[in-house]
DNA sequence: GACAATACCGGCTATCCGGCTTGTTTTTAG
DNA sequence: CTAAAAACAAGCCGGATAGCCGGTATTGTC
C-alpha cells in the first residue's frame, strides 16, 4: 500500500522495526503474487520479485532465506487473503440458499484472481521441484480440506445434505474453476465460461429440486437471468 | 518401442537413414512426454530427456534445434496419439448413444495418460516463456477446436443436440478432469474422482432425458453401477 | 569407388539463477 | 550515549542450462 514519508516537517517518520519489518514482507509478498499471475511459475525467479517488490535481493534473502520459505509463505498469505474475500463477499448474500448460491460464481472468481492464480500456480510447480512438494504438500492439504469444510457448512446452512451428487458438483466446479482460470489467462473463451456456469448451476438447481422439491429451485429462466447478470458484472 | 538390433548374423543391420530419424525422434518424443509426466514443465531440460531417450545431446540438437522445437513436436505428437486412443477406445462401445456415454470416462482416462499430462504441462508451463507461448497458442487453439468438434460430432450421433447445458457439462468435464489429472499425481484422492464422475454422468443423464424423454436415461441404480465398474478398472 | 548428405557425438561458452557473504544504515536496549 | 541487534544493500560464486560448433560415422547418389 502507498507507504513512505507522508508527514510534513519529520523528513523521515521513525518506523519501528516490526512495521518495517511487516512492510517489507507484505510488499515481497503480493510482488510474488504479482510475479506468479503475470509471468507464471517458471519464470518467478528472486531477482524479478525483488525487482517487483522494489527490494533489494538482500532484503529478501532476509525475510525468506530461500526460494521455498518464500514460495510457501506466499501460499498461506494468498490463501488467507482468499479466504477473507470469501467471507467478505458471502456476507452480501443472505445466510442460507441465496448464500450457498453465490459459491459457484465465487469459486470461478477467485480462481481468476492473483491469489487464486498464485495457489494454482504453485501446485503444479511443484511437480517440478521435489523439495518445494514436501514443503507444500502438507499445506495445500490442508487448504484442501479448509475449503472442503467451507464448502460442506454453507450446504448445510442452506438446509441442504452433502450427498454423492452435491459433493460431485462441488469439486467438479472448483477444479474446472481452476483449469479454467489458468487457461483463460493465454485463451479467453468467454462462451465457454458461460456455457460452464449455466449447466453446473442447472445442476445446483436439480441437486436442490431432488432435495428439497422442485417449489426451493430456480426456473430456467431465473438460472438464465442468473448467469447473465454473473457474467455482465465478470471482468475477464 | 523394443528397436535395436534382433537380427542374427548381420553384426550391424543396415538401416535407412529416414528409419533411423524416425526411430531417434520417437525416442526423444516418448522421453520427453515421460520427462513432462513424471517431473513436470521446469524439471524437463535438454539433458534430462537426451539422458531418458538414450540419445546424446547432439542427436537431439540435429533432430530438434531448439527447445521450443521439441516442445512443440512432442505436443504434436502427444495429441495425436491421444487421438488415436479414443477413436480405437470408443470403437469398443457400439456406435450412438453408449459410445457417447463413454465419453466422460474417457475424459478423465485420457486427462491421466501421459500423452495427456504432457499437453496439460506445457498448456500451464508456456505461460512461464513468451516464445513457447507464441510457439504453442496456435496448436492449442487448433486442439481445443478440434476436441470440441469431437464431442459435438458424438453428441449427434447418440441423437443429441449440443444445447447450453451439454456444452457446459462437457466442458465441465474436460477442464474438471485436466485439473484432477494434475492435482491427482501429488494429492490422489480416488474418492472425489468417483464423487465427480457420479455428479457428471447424472446431470448427463438428466440432459438426456430433457431431450429425449426419461426413458432413454438411465436409472439411479444404473450410473451407480456404471460408475463403480469404472472405479474398478481405473488403476488410478 | 568418390563425393555429398545426413545422423550423431560431446566439449565449450555465455548466461542466469539461487544462495552466501560482507558491508551499511536504522532501530532498540542498557 | 553507546553497543548490540535487526533491517537492508549488493557484489560474488558454484552450478546448471540452452545453444553452438568442430568433428566423426553412417548412408545415399553418381
Amino acid at each position: 500500500m502507498a507507504d513512505t514519508e507522508e508527514k510534513s516537517g519529520a523528513r523521515r517518520e521513525r518506523r519501528r522495526n516490526v512495521d518495517r519489518s511487516a512492510s517489507t514482507r507484505a510488499q515481497i509478498l503480493d510482488a510474488t503474487i504479482r510475479a506468479l499471475t503475470q509471468f507464471g511459475f517458471g519464470a518467478v525467479t528472486n531477482n524479478l520479485v525483488a525487482e517487483l517488490a522494489g527490494v533489494s535481493r538482500g532484503a529478501m534473502m532476509h525475510h525468506f532465506p530461500t526460494r521455498i520459505d518464500l514460495l510457501v509463505a506466499t501460499v498461506e498469505y494468498a490463501y488467507s487473503n482468499l479466504t477473507a474475500y470469501r467471507v467478505a463477499q458471502l456476507e452480501k448474500a443472505k445466510p442460507g440458499m441465496p448464500r450457498f448460491r453465490a459459491i459457484i460464481d465465487l469459486a470461478f472468481d477467485t480462481a481468476r484472481m492473483p491469489e487464486g492464480l498464485a495457489v494454482s500456480e504453485v501446485r503444479t510447480g511443484c511437480r517440478s521441484d521435489p523439495e518445494l512438494g514436501d514443503a507444500v504438500t502438507p499445506l495445500m492439504t490442508h487448504i484442501s480440506a479448509d475449503y472442503g469444510k467451507f464448502l460442506g457448512r454453507h450446504v448445510r446452512e442452506a438446509g441442504l445434505e452433502p450427498t454423492l451428487d452435491m459433493r460431485g458438483m462441488t469439486a467438479t466446479a472448483t477444479m474446472a474453476a481452476r483449469a479454467l482460470a489458468i487457461d483463460s489467462f493465454s485463451h479467453p473463451n468467454p462462451v465457454l465460461i458461460d456455457n460452464m456456469l449455466y449447466a453446473l448451476k442447472v445442476q445446483r438447481e436439480r441437486i436442490i429440486a431432488d432435495q428439497l422439491g422442485p417449489e426451493h429451485a430456480m426456473t430456467a429462466e431465473q438460472i438464465k437471468a442468473d448467469c447473465q447478470k454473473a457474467s455482465k458484472r465478470r471482468r475477464w
